[in-house]
DNA sequence: GGGCGTCGAGAAAACGATTACAACGAGGGC
DNA sequence: GCCCTCGTTGTAATCGTTTTCTCGACGCCC
């Protein structure tokens, strides 16, 4: 590679000249042509590295999210680097797992790598721990779950609306024993979509034991609305319908209830999350979805905004859901009069 | 950020025994445990940038894919990632939307960034221009896709057999005009597929003009499976079967066969590539299953061998596909007698 | 015409690590 | 006892940029 001195030798000028013709510095139009004429010539281009160094600022961003193979945040991260890629920012992306360990490794490497910022959907609520980034100055952009230390931008949806609205909507179509199953303890996104639940039970009358007996954790993951799901169907007061806090477990869910002969709507199923072959299963499933993509738009340009330097307060933005009602929630048979 | 000189200073020792300490130089171990201990208490971790400045070497590598929402992309990156992580690489990820030009853009960054080695799965098997990156000496590693000058390593999967072996299993089941909704035309996975198709039909008596007359071009996306879905559906002929080229396209046949109340498996439907929610569908999806996970660990093992300066000859590796045999192929209804 | 402000350009000092080289001390062989 | 060798350590150069000075030239105003 051409270095910014061969390019100064080519056009008889200073490296700080050449410099300056790449950094929109004043140089006379005559050797900014020249200079411009022998970059091109050598094919040069500005070795980041070296410029990263120098002025103390890379333009890599980080991402973390639990795992990019779930579709949720497969279009979050999508979002996130188109939206980079206009502002020059490269992404470098990170599988946390939800393991705490392996996100305070990823955001290790951040540091050490001298990253411009960094948006991370947290593994966990309490144990994440942003302060080290934001003690030393760089720009943390939280998405989809909020941490619990308030001191970053956070763009999250609005979870618990999303899911009073969606239990709301099962227990209208005339569902009379409304199951959950909700994310693993300590995620702001599965506290807020049980709060949300919860809220809506209550209103129907339901009492909190009931809520609590017909409610079951999972960790996110198929496995866990699998397993969920069997606990829920092995109850005595068997549920006549399950609101799934997002889009994997409905996935092990449905699978649960197909292997029991269990069929929606009679069953209701309801996903909070939309997944892309959501039309496709018969019946087709509804669901709350969520604007994945616009969620890592946002946050990029929210870290684009701190990393040039942005001295406006601390903002949250919250997003809408939209429940998106298909034939899995028909409604149950109709009971004999 | 504490930097090398505070840490030396910290321990009394020379910059460049900290150093040593750190990259496993010859140090006695009183000194070594001294440092080791300034170390920790500064929070010292090397700076990444001015490493690589220095070394000419990044520990970041590129990873350049059509779309990271494809789920089969998704699962390549992730398995890209978990193997770089091993090798302590971070993965930076970019979306070329089998754009040549975007990717072009990438290759350069890749470049500028000094970037340790790129994974690639070329937009286009003739316009991609990979020589730039391994004239400069960078390692780069092709990865489903085969580019078309073979100076690089390349990790693919057995399209032509795979797409063969589906065929022949339309066949056997009964289907006796299977049409192919194959990819575009330049790239190789696409080709690839499509040859092993022809190459079933042929072998079972169909004539090239038939077999040209029941193929269409889709674009690998889903809206270019559900036209060209369609487009089938309309010629005179009507075909009984389809095999799709890949997932995306195999989601928009199933809608357009849906939007026309064709329904498998009176008309059979296969796709090349897996779906996560292929069990689910009625009737579940036979799929040829794409080892996606591992292509792209395969792909970031063989960089990882590159970078650290392995000398061996160039290798292609090919990986097996498995035929996973569902519903939406058990055959034809019984014709009238 | 002199002083002053402005603008453009170059020299050189960073940024923070690695590493070639030289220096130094100790130990061993003769 | 001297010299050679070997193993550790420190000094300083280096990677390729950006950026702060400094300097010179030029133009303008009084």
């Amino acid at each position: 590679m051409a270095t910014i001195s061969d390019v100064a030798r080519a056009a008889g000028v200073s490296p700080a000249t050449v410099s300056r013709v790449f950094n929109g510095g004043r140089v006379t139009a005559e050797r900014a042509e020249r200079v411009r004429k022998a970059a091109a010539v050598l094919g040069f281009s500005p070795n980041r590295v070296a410029r990263s160094l120098r002025t103390q600022r890379a333009s890599v961003i980080g991402l973390l999210v639990p795992d990019v193979e779930d579709p949720f945040f497969a279009s979050l991260a999508r979002g996130v680097e188109d939206t980079a890629l206009r502002g020059s920012l490269s992404v470098v992306l990170c599988n946390t797992d939800d393991d705490v360990e392996k996100e305070r490794r990823y955001l290790d490497v951040a540091l050490a790598e001298q990253m411009a910022g960094v948006i991370v959907a947290a593994a966990s609520r309490t144990r994440t721990d942003l302060s080290g980034l934001v003690a030393r100055g760089m720009p943390v952009v939280a998405v989809d779950r909020r941490p619990r230390a308030a001191e970053v931008d956070a763009v999250t949806v609005d979870d618990r609306h999303g899911a009073e609205d969606a239990t709301v909507h099962l227990l209208e179509r005339g569902y009379e024993r409304v199951a959950c199953i909700a994310g693993p303890a300590g995620t702001s996104t599965s506290e807020d979509r049980l709060a949300g639940y919860r809220s809506a039970m209550r209103d129907a009358g339901t009492s909190d034991e009931q809520i609590h007996d017909r409610t079951r954790h999972g960790d996110f993951r198929v496995e866990g609305g699998h397993a969920a799901m069997r606990e829920l169907l092995a109850l005595p007061e068997r549920p006549d319908a399950v609101f799934v806090a997002n889009n994997l477990m409905a996935l092990g869910a449905l699978q649960a209830l197909r292997e029991a002969d269990v069929e929606p709507p009679a069953f209701g199923v309801l996903s909070f999350g939309d997944l892309p072959w959501a039309s496709l299963v018969r019946p087709p499933l509804t669901t709350v979805q969520l604007p994945s993509y616009d969620l890592g738009a946002s946050a990029a340009e929210l870290l684009q905004d701190r990393v040039a330097g942005s001295g406006k307060p601390l903002q949250t933005v919250v997003l809408r859901t939209v429940l998106r009602v298909r034939d899995s929630t028909r409604g149950p048979a109709p009971r004999p009069a």
